[in-house]
DNA sequence: AATGAAAATTTAGAACT
DNA sequence: AGTTCTAAATTTTCATT
């Protein structure tokens, strides 16, 4: 690693994950310190990588996206060359926001983000099942969230 | 709803998503347009709730969190009160990044951000397992991830 | 590494088309 | 809704400790 963080690198991580649209001096009252040391050290975490980007998060429901499913597939063929084939056709579908390799019962899991249950369908039908190998797919409908957060707690670390 | 969406804001919704960091005269300047038009949008886009908040996307592995696992949950008993009893254990745990209530073969899908495997294991002795009423309990942890992202793909809206 | 201050840039809003 | 202009605020740099 190219350098490691202390507490207030920490801190300053906790605070810009919750909200990233404070002035520096505002995060630098929280932190009991002036703009520049802090402005420094956000920078440097930029620039190491440890922040990767700053984004807005968007209200779904409200844009028309009321549904988020989750996909379990299993394949029929493990070559890798089709593995990568299918990583690739599966992020080109703008529905998918995630697509994890896993161990389990499963050998993919897919996170969707459509319209409504029709959206969920046409998606099934006409873009899904045109893959090739697919074996067992199984769908998690969400009926509600109780939480969903890029938000990781860094007071264990 | 309170106003609806032309596509200026989604264009603006999409570059906020990508990238909150840019100064409104460069955003404006993709949009071929003055600051002040795109900054009153912005405030309104915000006021309106489209946009929920502004937040810093770090990099979990870098930071020392290198597993993702989904779990999921089928619940023995299923009254009302148990279930918001449920949710708000849960909820409560560092780990857990998302709590979603599903229809399909389980009950809830939880995704969990944790150092190792070691770290997942704890959290399914000493915190998971103690929970009462727990059925079928699946995990799948990530090898590795193709696509994991919060944006949302506004160009068919 | 942090402080304090100066310079450069951006924000936020008024007046107007 | 959009443009231009401007004062206030913020960001960013830097000499100093």
């Amino acid at each position: 690693m190219a350098y490691s963080l202390d507490k207030i690198d920490l801190q300053l991580l906790e605070i810009l994950q919750k909200d990233s649209n404070q002035t520096t001096k505002r995060i630098a009252e929280q932190l009991g310190m002036t703009t520049s040391p802090v402005f420094e050290r956000i920078k440097k975490l930029e620039k190491e990588g440890y922040i990767k980007k700053y984004v807005a998060v968007l209200d779904n429901k409200k844009i028309g996206l009321k549904l988020t499913v989750f996909i379990g597939i299993a394949l029929q063929g493990h070559t890798r060359s089709y593995l990568e084939k299918f990583v690739k056709e599966i992020n080109n579908f703008p529905e998918i926001v995630e697509c994890h390799r896993v161990s389990g019962n499963f050998d993919y899991l897919l996170k969707l983000v459509v319209e409504d249950i029709e959206a969920y369908e046409t998606f099934i039908i006409s873009k899904l099942t045109l893959l090739p190998y697919l074996g067992n797919v199984q769908s998690l409908i969400t009926l509600s969230t109780g939480k969903e957060t890029n938000e990781i707690d860094l007071s264990r670390i």
